[in-house]
DNA sequence: TGAATAAATAAGAATGATTCTCATTTTATC
DNA sequence: GATAAAATGAGAATCATTCTTATTTATTCA
């Protein structure tokens, strides 16, 4: 159970350490919930949903989630993605630019992430359009996944 | 009012010419409700929500519109994309695969298409990847726009 | 052409995610 | 420690989406 929390020094430690500098800096006081729901997005490798992350942290209301979710889209610290299902799930964004993206099978719902060095050149040749300057980029493949073909 | 309608031969015809065929052939009855959607669909320039497709269609139920385009979906004949609002939005796929992509302003929330050759090739490049078998992309981008900036 | 059959539809109820409200608890400041 | 303002939890309110059902309409076939 402890297993997932324990894996070898990974990257939620410093975001989780940013994300609240960040929201510190923006002008928010500390919140004991607010934090657990910083610490819970931390830990995540992939997209989560927002009740997701309410069904986990017991204790800590529903619209604080959202809230929280909220601020930290604001503050650029998350990012919405559409997976297709009947809600949002969210993301944390690493400061370093650091990310990847989403293939979402179309018959079992699987979500599983890749990162393509090409791809996000692609897209970084095109940071600019029609005067438009692009601050994030969110790219999403569906098809059949191996084990549904 | 009926200029929009009336603009020079476009696209849309053939889409919704072909989008009705391929609901026939998948053994789908006719239904004016439907053909009105359809055609409602064939129309757009670009995304467009279910509840605007109600609102615009009089006398269309909206549980025929979110069915229609259920249907329309699970055919490959839409595109579900996800602007960031509350609801998602609709797009109608060009047959011949030929489509865009969209550019998100983060603070007036307006929607700008936008097409890019490289960006595609780099997409078709990767069209497996761990067994997946890519069926179709979503790509949007976010950021200020000109006016906005 | 005129039933018979089953799909399509409209209207509104039901559901479920998200947002709002407000009374209470914490945080930061002094 | 006392005060002012933000953070929070609980539940109500809202809004998109789905479901239900009675009715209408498309297709089939005599």
């Amino acid at each position: 159970m402890s297993t997932a929390t324990q894996r070898a020094g990974q990257e939620s430690g410093p975001w989780v350490d940013h994300a609240l500098e960040q929201l510190s800096e923006a002008g928010y006081r500390r919140g004991g919930s607010r934090t657990r729901v910083v610490e819970m997005l931390g830990e995540q490798d992939c997209a989560i949903t927002p009740l997701e992350l309410d069904d986990r942290l017991d204790g800590v209301g529903r619209a604080t989630v959202y809230r929280a979710i909220e601020q930290l889209e604001e503050l650029g610290l998350v990012q919405r993605i559409d997976l297709g299902g009947d809600s949002a799930a969210y993301e944390k964004v690493d400061p370093r630019g650091h990310h990847h993206h989403h293939l979402v099978c179309n018959r079992c719902g699987r979500v599983i992430p890749f990162e393509d060095e090409d791809l996000e050149k692609a897209i970084h040749s095109l940071s600019t359009r029609d005067g438009f300057s692009i601050q994030s980029h969110e790219i999403t493949l569906r098809g059949i996944c191996a084990d549904c073909s």
